[in-house]
DNA sequence: CACCCAATAATTGTCGACAATCATCATGAA
DNA sequence: TTCATGATGATTGTCGACAATTATTGGGTG
């Protein structure tokens, strides 16, 4: 067979079921696997060069996080976001990340906070450099705030959020093709969440976490809205 | 209410994947699979008369739901939740649930309302009945909780709290042996917080749950406390 | 006695093949 | 034409066997 390339970044890929379920991942979140589209596990299995064994391991566990819809004996296909469930997703991440930013109030140490702020100055740069480029904003954005919830330092929430939503997160983009523009906002946002958390303001971080995700959900509402109002426009 | 399992003529088990899914998760929750021992896929191939394909299936999903933990070439483990892991639990839940007290003061039809008042009362007639018993109050809280989520009306929250978190729930009922000793308290504050929500009030729905999980949370912080003193007492 | 190492046994990972189920499409009747 | 219906093809579900890896055990050596 085909000893693909030790590409994998990942020390413990040892199983092809581990591999496959992250090349799926990867596929499905990079949008090169489209969502909405059927997929087969005799097609599958070609493309990986696997048998079906490992494929449908990797595909039971792409199931449980979401990320493909499953039906017995019928067949899978990728998840397709509508917008009401990307508000849903809003409605979970203001929870869990509002808790985050309370708990990293109350446990995160003086390095992550520093490597925190760190993230937050390359962040800004970058947003300087390249000014329209929404997806490194977007991808610093996710940086920072998969830090803070590490920085909660409850290995559920880190699994919950990091392991499972997050992915949901980056396919979103690649669906309604975010390009998020409210920086200059967001950048205060998230200086003022580091500046709580600092202070060890356990109530206040919860607060502006929620309101920065909140803010965030209503920028979407709006842009949606706008995508609808233009497609109305110029219809066919 | 709903009987969980009905053997092997549940309604839509069209496959042996999902039925040993579903008895596996039942006899994890249960504690017929004794936390922390080692699962070896013969075992269970032998035991449930499966073939090791559909079995391996059933495992990877009750790993992602976090019910059992594997090792790549070692072997899986029924998951065993330190105190640590079941206070971080509660953090979940406090974040989710008051999500979804909200969502629901927002979103709950009248007729769910009304089912869940009579919840409450069915509720207080067994604790009337069975003053002690706090198996049979701790399932009617699991239904007050479950009723609640699935009326805040998000497919997410609800696929997270009920498909996930609640058996990790009705685990730790097994592994601590909670007999949670509160009763009046919850009583009052379950009335609350339905009052709360048929009001329309979100957040005051939200505050109130909020404060009861974490009731509930201390709660268990107090008994633990109290199961450490009392084998410091008498230690063999 | 403790420790290391090789041979063995058991378990996990992977594969190919067969059976069961579903989707498709052509055929024919109302 | 349109709808029902049955044959055909493809896909999913399941199984048993083989390969790879790990745990165990027994013997030998310091």
């Amino acid at each position: 067979m085909k000893p693909v390339e030790a590409e994998s970044s990942s020390p413990e890929v040892r199983t092809l079921a581990e591999r496959v379920f992250q090349q799926l991942q990867d596929a499905i979140v990079r949008g090169e696997l489209v969502p909405g589209s059927k997929i087969t596990e005799p097609g599958l299995s070609r493309t990986y060069g696997i048998s079906r064994g490992p494929l449908r391991e990797a595909m039971r566990r792409l199931e449980a996080h979401r990320l493909i819809e499953r039906v017995p004996h019928v067949g899978a296909r990728v998840v397709k976001l509508s917008i009401q469930e990307l508000l849903e997703l809003f409605d979970v991440r203001e929870a869990l990340e509002s808790m985050a930013a309370r708990l990293a109030a109350e446990h995160m140490t003086a390095e992550e906070i520093a490597g925190l702020r760190e993230v937050l100055a390359l962040h800004e740069r970058q947003a300087d450099l390249k000014k329209g480029e929404a997806y490194f904003q977007r991808e610093g954005d996710l940086d920072f705030h998969y830090r803070i919830v590490q920085g909660s330092h409850n290995r559920m929430l880190v699994t919950m959020l990091c392991d499972d939503l997050y992915y949901l997160v980056r396919l979103y983009r690649t669906q309604f093709s975010a390009s998020g523009s409210r920086p200059q906002r967001a950048f205060v946002e998230h200086h003022r969440i580091v500046d709580a958390i600092e202070a060890g303001d356990a109530e206040l971080s919860e607060l502006l976490m929620r309101r920065h995700v909140s803010a965030s959900r209503a920028n979407v509402v709006d842009r949606y809205a706008a995508s609808l109002r233009e497609s109305e426009d110029s219809p066919a």
